[in-house]
DNA sequence: GCTATCTGTGCATTTGTGTGCACATAAGCA
DNA sequence: TGCTTATGTGCACACAAATGCACAGATAGC
């Protein structure tokens, strides 16, 4: 045994039930391939557009482009429309951003409360 | 064709560019394991501790645990030392903490920039 | 020295993911 | 009614990732 169960108080406990509700493994795991990443680039740059297009000058089919658009959108990165026979998709940034937000205040108290090999030198206590 | 070319800018080549820039597979990739994400878990509640120790309780073998800590390893998310035979691992939550900021940086100007099936109305015009 | 413990790695197996092709569906157009 | 275009899906295949077992290397203790 290395700790001292010095961790072992409501607020440790909180900030790891917080970290495990907020790391979304769908949002993640949408972000992780690099033609998804590609395909947020070309959103950004092109706007809202239909899937031949946002394929176009992409080496993968038109079918794969179309998957990872799918899954973006159930990840909530993107949205989509119908336009007659095409379908648009567009960036759902307000929810991008408030997602990694949510993300970031979870974790933020890991910045001061698990600094890697250090003693716990609060509590009153000096050292 | 959907795009009217209104957001071929500086402005939103720069965040496309902070965007594929920011999105570090490596480390999102790291994130999107159940069982990493358990060890971070259990490395905030139990702080700096051996793999045995961390291993304690998982159904996963000691081996496989080992390879997820040195994945997390990698990505920069936990730090290992060694002491005597056994190797402890701790977060490193400082860096977790900017990581994510960065990528939040990145991404916030997406909030007001990439609104889904908008219309642009700056650029000084009234709609 | 020997033995026990801790850790990581090689190997094989299983599962998951990305990819491309062919095809079905839907919608516009002549 | 055909014909074309746009999109998504079924299927098979290739590759990566997760897992478990057995074992080797390292270290502590006898």
């Amino acid at each position: 045994m290395q700790n001292d169960n010095t961790k072992d108080t409501p607020e440790y406990k909180a900030m790891a039930d917080a970290a495990i509700g907020v790391l979304d493994t769908r949002f993640l795991k949408a972000l992780t391939d690099p033609t998804r990443i590609q395909l947020v680039k070309k959103l950004i740059l092109l706007g809202a557009c239909d899937v031949t297009t946002i394929s176009g000058g992409l080496s993968q089919d038109r079918s794969v482009i179309s998957r990872h658009l799918n899954i973006l959108e159930q990840a909530g990165i993107t949205a989509s429309r119908k336009d007659g026979r095409r379908v648009i998709y567009d960036l759902d940034g307000p929810y991008v951003v408030q997602k990694v937000t949510l993300i970031l205040e979870a974790l933020r108290p890991m910045a001061d409360l698990c600094k890697p090999f250090q003693a716990i030198v609060n509590k009153g206590e000096v050292a």
